[in-house]
DNA sequence: TACAATTAAATTGTATGCAATTTATTTTTA
DNA sequence: TAAAAATAAATTGCATACAATTTAATTGTA
């Protein structure tokens, strides 16, 4: 018992979040691949395929990303076609980002992406459901600690 | 019910992990500013810490990070002067990093940073504890899917 | 209504991550 | 043992992340 066990990275939480996340993208990638697309450019779809239409700030909220990392991605998957960027009618300053018809298609083919990565995660339906609850957990509390500044 | 469900971002387990990943670094970054150190730069120095003296491949291993990443991150290591680089006196390809006098007393100074961060993450001792070994879960599958190929 | 404060995106700059390649060295093996 | 294969770091290139700044537009308010 020292007073540096604290340090120590197997007393660590984060570390392993931070592992695992990457370890995470890092194995969506051949997937994806597949269809051309980055982790975040898949996040970032899976939002229009929801909404059909949402502002960058919208799609920032959703996903935890701000404009500097947004802007060149949305720009990236408009220039494959699979969204559409216009001025917003009502608020001149914002950017409505809506879905492309070759983006709707998309979504047909890209069902089996979480399919083929839900036999690599290695839970049961239980930890899985544990898990998802604690993360959230975790982020409704960092949401909370974001909003009182 | 649809199809399509499992590309909803609310049924994904990967998304909050990735999204509380990143919440957490983003948390970490005010304590760290402090030590003008990243977060990446802050588990090298806890690898450092615990090895006193390791080669970039073996933190590497510790970290899950390759050379691409970690070559920057131990120059500028060692231009604060936290570490030490030389070449192995038993295999001229390796590089053997080892930790400063500097370096060690940054320790003493640093153990404040997780308990900061422990306040912030809002979990159950018990909750912490399950969600550790569901992530150390993860990342061994992964591991051994790694080692198959 | 002018004008200050705020807001939405884009831009800029720094630091990752990681695949792929290169270079130097070591190990295998024919 | 000489050539091929493998290995360790470094390098290169691309795509995030995110803070900070800039630009354009909208709101609040004196």
């Amino acid at each position: 018992m020292s007073k540096y066990d604290c340090l120590k990275l197997e007393n660590q939480l984060c570390f392993p979040l931070y592992a695992c996340a990457k370890a995470v993208t890092r194995h969506y990638k051949p997937l994806l691949d597949e269809f051309d697309l980055t982790y975040t450019q898949y996040i970032t779809m899976m939002v229009m395929w929801e909404r059909k239409s949402a502002s960058v700030k919208e799609i920032g909220e959703y996903l935890y990303l701000d404009s500097g990392t947004l802007t060149p991605v949305i720009n990236k998957l408009e220039s494959k076609g699979y969204i559409e960027k216009h001025r917003s009618d009502d608020d001149a300053r914002g950017v409505v980002v809506s879905i492309t018809e070759a983006g709707k298609k998309l979504r047909d083919k890209m069902v089996k992406v979480p399919e083929a990565m839900g036999g690599c995660v290695a839970l049961t339906e239980e930890e899985a459901g544990e898990l998802y609850t604690l993360l959230y957990k975790i982020l409704k509390h960092f949401d909370e600690i974001d909003a009182d500044e």
